[in-house]
DNA sequence: AAGACAGCCTTACAACGTAAGGGAGAACGC
DNA sequence: GCGTTCTCCCTTACGTTGTAAGGCTGTCTT
């Protein structure tokens, strides 16, 4: 869309070839760019169509800039993946502030399951923490409250801290899927050569299906795994603790 | 470096703008190119130089090509790192396969463990795993693998099925770590308002350098948490199986 | 009033993945 | 023998990406 002058001064656009549109100053002055912006920005694009599609260009396209001037509110690309992260655990963090609970493993189940339900709005989220290096303050405090609840619950601070490690991702609500085993032999067009080279699988998926015939076959309620795996860890680590 | 032809017909190169060179004939007539030549290539650049060195034009030098002769060997670049997996996780099969133990836990935690000292030559590969989308043969025969090796041991196809969600990339040999919780607090230059908002993270380390002060303060024996985290899962699912 | 400064834009470039088509040599039918 | 086909590979080119360098236009300060 390219803009002209009359020669009465007044700026306008074509159109259509016979529509011309004068231009008149009517939006407001808008709203100054800002880190806090870019980021929230950033957000929506990747939860809107995925981080692949978020770009330096429609990123300024969605704050109504042009690319390079995010560059005087974000050092570069990674800045910004570094800051979504930290806006997102900063949110998790809000949301897990005032949770209590009798035990430490009710409050650290609680915490925890809070945190997932979050990166289950951002589901681009997950892929973007574990593929950052650099350390984000909002998910260094985070851990630090989980550590705070097993110590105050008992924990030694080394129990806490082998109890980090076991936890892995799953400290964060979320547990990184590599795939989904079920898939392989779930659907009905499995190819008979793949099927026979994975007895195991196919044997344990004939069976899941016949326990549960309704349910769609292959497929794992994801929910009821991570909360599986994760009282699997947290039971082990209870055990630990009273030894 | 342009090649010319001179009045006699032989070709050469200028070399230095006082010196020609000319070309004959020696070199071997190259072995072509073929989709596994291709992805050992993907696997030895990842590995000297990390997976964002591995271009498709730097794969062709690599292989002593042009970029898009590689086209007509391997889908796209999708293609090459779903082949890298592929590639990796035959590794990984071909290691495992003649493990033998007296009790299932011992089998599966050898594999893990044996599965990890692959990932360990190839630091960039987890990523890799975890950010694929499609399924690979090997992976999927990994699995299978693990799963009746549970099931062999007296699990139930269910509870295996539960077994490999509740060990996650563990399976695998790596644990997706987010980021080393201990660097925060360790080295001595961090910030005191940030070690402020850390209380937790800094009691901890602060124990875990009293309990051993030799150690580099705030690193953690990476190999020791694998398997803390392992056995942890494990024994919790001997537990549930002998239930 | 004049200079400084913040905030945004324009232009440009190197590197990327890859679409489209060309060309050389081997293999093969006649 | 010769033309055809097929297999490999290369050349050229395009659109998209992140971002370096510098210019423009206000507002604020002195």
């Amino acid at each position: 869309m390219e803009e002209n002058a009359s020669n009465d001064g007044k700026t306008w656009v074509l159109v259509t070839p016979h529509l011309r549109c004068t231009i008149t100053e009517v939006s407001a002055p808008r709203t100054p760019l800002s880190r806090d912006r870019v980021l929230r920005a950033a957000i929506a694009i990747a939860d809107a169509d995925g981080v692949e599609a978020l770009t330096m260009r429609r990123l300024a396209r969605a704050l109504d800039a042009e690319a390079m001037s995010l560059y005087h509110h974000v050092k570069n690309k990674d800045d910004v993946l570094d800051g979504v992260v930290d806006v997102i655990a900063g949110e998790i963090n809000a949301a897990v502030e005032h949770i209590t609970a009798p035990t430490w493993k009710a409050a650290a189940r609680e915490r925890i399951l809070t945190a997932r339900s979050i990166f289950l709005r951002h589901p681009w989220a997950p892929a973007v923490f574990a593929g950052r290096t650099a350390v984000s303050f909002e998910v260094v405090r985070y851990h630090d409250r989980l550590v705070g609840l097993m110590h105050d619950g008992g924990f030694s601070y080394d129990l806490a801290h082998h109890a980090l490690h076991a936890l892995g991702s799953r400290a964060l609500g979320f547990a990184q899927e590599l795939f989904d085993p079920g898939d392989a032999g779930g659907n009905a067009d499995v190819p008979p050569e793949l099927a026979a080279a994975v007895p195991n699988l196919v044997g344990m998926l004939a069976e899941v299906a016949h326990d549960d015939p309704g349910s769609t076959l292959g497929w794992c309620d994801d929910q009821f795994e991570f909360e599986f795996g994760l009282d699997l860890v947290l039971d082990g680590l209870e055990r630990l603790r009273t030894a």
